[in-house]
RNA sequence: GCCCACGUAGUUCAGUGGUAGAACACUCCCUUGGUAAGGGAGAGGUCGAGAGUUCAAUUCUCUCCGUGGGCACCA
């Protein structure tokens, strides 16, 4: 059996078909669809100032289900106004309006804008005009509206179906996406290049939404979260522990296949950690506030201690790496947890199990050389890829978060170290061209301490969310005293590699529940078999299978309930169990079992230890389907 | 934290300036049933919390808490 799963494992490891989603497709900026919605834009734009004069124009680009505009409103739109918007938006359509521009030289076109009294407009020319290779700057006309714009728009309102768009929804949004700036106003809208197209996505979307974990999570009894417990601190019930169990069991024996080695760590710690380790002033706002304690010391003098809850595990890791010298001997070291950390993410940033504020996460540390960088980053690449395979997710695409020196929102936000920098991002960037995965680079999103893989994935509600995450920290080491005698017998910091391939626990499940709309596969399903007897009398034989079953660590339920046989059916289909196993007459006489899987109405009867080898197969070798 | 919306039974939702209703779930009784709702009865709500307006507030106003969608944030 060990044999078994060592196979297993290593098989599982073998072999490159990860194939990940390229990201969102890239616009194109010259086709109808981003005409139309470009243009749309402006007419929404147009139709807003009629029913309130004098608000001023922000930015209103296409997005990938429609369009936006931002403004700054003389008075207040809800989403009453919508439809008054429309109706105004199908007028301006039927006019006719011709989409023309006119290119003014730089000066000329500062005038303009003043002249048009949009401040918000001419603040961006302002900055248009100091660019280099900025010559002059473009406005569009369509009827009695004028907006500065690049373009390009259909030449004719007409082009515009009148029934190709919908205003949606109305949210906040900050000016030039900084929230030092003034709050705007966004109203959002689909669109698409005809009715058909509208309908189909709005008819989709709705269908995703029936797979939001935050539907199925209540649905299927999978977490709860009580306020009087706290905002973002979810209660697993026991169908959630069950995949949560597995999940972890699962990543156990990668770990174990690769040489990991687990630790244990408090969840709390002193203050001084995170003053040794320089992480507090980069988590200062995402910490929970310290519990403080005050002790006497022999001499009567009151002690303050303070306690923190930890936001992250690496300082306890770090610890243990420091708890004794270290040889290169030892190096790669893989110190591996499923650590708990809690952060107070801010209010309007807590959401569902996607964003929580106690969570347990997939953590480990792997302390290495320089020169054994790539091969560890790649290792846990393929890591990645034994897990994603395994759970059949494919619709996530890989960012190689790098930093940006020039954010100005960030100046404190990474060690600075230019070199260091230069030196890790070289060192992930040629790993993954070795390895030959797709990936996409996006400065500024980079941790504090180096350049990482992301994992990005679309919820069903469309919105983007890192799942799992490959870290290269090239600085923490030195800052923190981490050390090893080298064969030389000098002393060097080891790199260090953060990695999460399942994220936390909860991110992961809430992918999980979207990915499979809440019908696990049978390894992780919470409850995988559920016997349901014709009539009572063979309760008694289900009752045997039950046992049997159980001996077997198989999850099963044998339904009691009073309810007709038709009902039994029907609720044990809505919890989306993978086996139903049908018991009457026939069954207990051949000693077989009716076998009705999840999402299939046809049935098949089986000798009852052929459809436990089956089950129990499925179950080690955590197939995705039957 | 900011913008908008929402908060009524376990769940999904209806409703009203004169203190509430349906369906499903739950409990009990009848039904002993072969593949997605058998029949009947019952129980269940401080209408998110607090304050204000009013003779009277679940309904109107304000504050807080929570939820959803955006924005910002996301070690």
């Amino acid at each position: 059996m060990w044999g078994d799963v060592l196979k297993h494992l290593s098989k599982s490891c073998d072999g490159v078909n990860f194939v990940p989603m390229p990201k969102t497709p890239q616009r194109d900026v010259d086709s109808p669809l981003y005409k139309i919605r470009h243009s749309l834009a402006h007419v929404m734009a147009q139709a807003v100032l009629q029913i309130r004069p004098g608000s001023k124009l922000g930015f209103g680009p296409p997005v990938d289900d429609g369009f936006y505009y931002d403004f700054i409103l003389s008075s207040p739109i809800t989403e009453e106004d919508f439809k008054d918007i429309e109706k105004r938006m199908k007028k301006i359509l039927a006019q006719n309006q011709t989409f023309s521009y006119r290119d003014f030289p730089l000066e000329k076109a500062l005038e303009h804008i003043e002249q048009m009294g949009e401040p918000y407009k001419a603040q961006y020319a302002g900055e248009l005009a100091k660019r280099e290779g900025i010559e002059s700057i473009r406005f569009y006309q369509n009827g009695p509206f004028e907006d500065m714009c690049e373009g390009p728009h259909v030449e004719n309102s007409k082009e515009i179906p009148k029934d190709c768009f919908k205003i949606h929804s109305v949210a906040g949004a900050y000016w030039r996406g900084d929230h030092r700036h003034v709050m705007m106003t966004r109203l959002y809208a689909w669109a698409f290049e005809s009715r058909a197209d509208l309908k189909a996505y709005m008819d989709k979307r709705e269908e995703a939404l029936k797979r939001d974990h935050k539907k199925l999570g209540k649905d299927l009894d999978i977490f709860h979260i009580d306020e009087t417990v706290g905002k973002g601190l979810p209660l697993w019930l026991p169908n959630g522990t069950v995949i949560r169990d597995q999940l972890e069991a699962f990543m156990k024996e990668l770990e174990f296949a690769d040489g990991y080695r687990r630790v244990a760590t408090p969840h709390i710690t002193k203050g001084d950690l995170y003053y040794q380790t320089g992480h507090l002033p980069y988590y200062k706002d995402a910490i929970f506030p310290p519990m403080e304690l005050m002790r006497e010391s022999e001499s009567g003098e009151r002690i303050k201690e303070s306690y923190y809850l930890r936001p992250m595990n690496c300082p306890h890791h770090h610890k243990i790496f420091s708890s004794r010298p270290r040889s290169y001997r030892e190096l790669p070291l893989r110190l591996a947890e499923y650590g708990h950390v809690y952060r107070y993410e801010e209010s309007g940033a807590v959401s569902g199990l996607l964003r929580v504020r106690g969570m347990c996460m997939n953590d480990a540390h792997i302390y290495c050389t320089k020169e054994q960088v790539k091969d560890e980053f790649l290792g846990v690449m393929r890591m990645h890829q034994t897990l994603y395979d395994t759970l059949g997710l494919k619709d996530y695409y890989m960012r190689f978060s790098t930093w940006d020196p020039e954010d100005s929102k960030g100046k404190d936000k990474y060690m600075d170290d230019p070199e260091g920098w230069e030196t890790a991002q070289n060192l992930v960037r040629e790993a993954m061209e070795e390895s030959g995965l797709p990936f996409e680079e996006q400065r500024g999103e980079a941790a504090f301490y180096g350049p990482k893989i992301d994992f990005q994935y679309q919820t069903v509600t469309g919105r983007e969310e890192t799942i799992s995450t490959n870290q290269l920290d090239f600085g923490v080491a030195a800052k923190v005293g981490l050390v090893y005698k080298a064969a030389s017998g000098e002393e060097g910091h080891p790199y260090i590699i953060h990695r999460a391939p399942a994220g936390t626990h909860e991110r992961f499940v809430a992918f999980l529940i979207e990915h499979f709309g809440g019908a696990f596969p049978l390894w992780l399903a919470p409850v995988q078999v559920k016997i349901i007897c014709v009539a009572d009398k063979y309760e008694e034989y289900g009752r045997k299978l039950l046992d049997e079953m159980r001996a077997w660590f198989i999850r099963v339920e044998l339904d009691t309930t009073e309810a007709s046989f038709n009902k039994k059916i029907r609720l044990n289909i809505k919890r989306k169990i993978p086996c139903l196993l049908i018991l009457g007459e026939r069954e207990m006489e051949k000693k077989e079992v009716s076998l009705r899987r999840y999402g299939s109405k046809d049935q098949t009867s089986l000798s009852f230890s052929t459809f436990l080898d089956l089950v129990s197969e499925e179950i080690r070798t955590r197939a995705l389907a039957p």
